[in-house]
DNA sequence: CAAATTCTTGACCATTTGGACAGGTTTAGT
DNA sequence: ACTAAACCTGTCCAAATGGTCAAGAATTTG
């Protein structure tokens, strides 16, 4: 099970073979940790979807919780990408239909991601309190203001921003954290691309609505 | 310590002493399942908690799971509590309005409640996953039917009434599931009881907006 | 090419934890 | 009051699981 590494020069093309190996088990582990929790995940269930003896594993993530929080920043950080720059001159309608069209994309995209931190919130945030301080809240507050302005130049009514944007977060996660139920009331064995599309749509235009907004005219998908 | 049980006539008032005693650790039970997650929590620790030897726990609940399952079955009993009826006659406004706001409350009042819940779904619902589809989506499917009969009425704009619903939920739980993230990000310490107003003041507000809806005249100085 | 370093792994261990159990105590029935 | 049933609890145990370790393989370095 040597992957070819033998034959290769000297620095391989792009991901060494540890990095593999370490993205092969972060990658386990964030599926795991997804499914069972940080208690309920087992360690050689990791190691076994990783494809490697428990040991490796070990050797590699001094313990459990250094797993957790590799896994965990992983995600915390592809989720910073996410994280567009917004300015008060601005469409308050087309920022925030984009917002939520990327939010719900990544829900669907990227379940698993978005249920470990849901689970890591609901159980009191113990290891991201300092990223929701220091990241995320000034992240918040910063949106919060320009909303604000938006609000004041009168482009929208007259709604609390970040209760608005609490609530952008929780219908969007709702897709992927919720995705169990949702699937078994609506009776689908998986989302389909129309059921995404749809789901985007409404969100969009629900949440818009709310605020006394409507994109501007566009009568085709894309502009 | 044992309880106030020698000096008593016969039946106990209401609550004999075991129902006292099954209530004692169920209470417990939920708290701690609800803050660790099923396999993260610890018997020893309801049991502490509960104010009972661990051996008694397990004297009443054959184990861990069937003791998972009453507090399971508990939360769901009571909050089916919640779900009135509603017809085809009623004002929309208002029963969404209700709806909402009688959501929004439980979450504050019961957020271990809704944190047990929302653990469960997001591990995939291996205990719900009978009550989702026979309890939980007959009542999706029959709100469903009002919601659109209101829409063909022209009562109110025409939005996807399933996820409206979804949307209804998961703004109200999000309140009580991601609360140590909002409370972080709000810098509060708990919430107030005007924060809880304006949440739901906020949320009735924006969904029946989003839907082209507005209470009846309750002279609200909005919009 | 040899030494050193890094990586891999099977076998093993310490601890935690759900749960069993037997003996004791209280309650209910007659 | 006496007996049987229900209830309580201290003590013990087997299984599960995170983590260690030493020896071996691969890779890099001098």
């Amino acid at each position: 099970m040597t992957l070819r590494t033998s034959n290769l020069p000297k620095a391989d093309t792009r991901a060494s073979h540890i990095e593999i190996v370490i993205t092969d088990i972060l990658e386990a582990a964030q599926e795991e940790f997804a499914v069972n929790g940080f208690a309920g995940a087992r360690m050689q269930v990791i190691a076994d979807r990783a494809g490697y003896p428990k040991a490796n594993v070990h050797y590699h993530f001094k313990n459990k919780t250094s797993l957790y929080l590799a896994v965990l920043d992983r995600i915390v950080t592809r989720w910073d990408d996410y994280l567009n720059d917004i300015s008060v001159d601005d469409d308050p309608a087309v920022v925030l239909d984009t917002f939520i069209r990327e939010k719900v994309q990544f829900s669907f995209d990227e379940p698993s991601a978005s249920r470990l931190f849901a689970n890591e919130i609901i159980h009191g945030a113990p290891h991201l309190r300092k990223h929701i301080s220091s990241q995320i809240r000034p992240y918040v507050i910063d949106r919060v203001a320009v909303i604000q302005s938006w609000i004041d130049a009168g482009k929208m009514m007259s709604v609390d921003p970040m209760r608005l944007i609490f609530l952008i977060w929780s219908t969007t996660q709702h897709y992927a954290d919720f995705q169990s139920q949702i699937l078994i009331v609506t009776k689908q064995k998986k989302y389909t691309q129309e059921y995404r599309q749809e789901t985007a749509d409404f969100l969009s235009k629900l949440i818009l609505s709310g605020c006394g907004l409507t994109l501007p005219s566009k009568n085709n998908q894309l502009t």
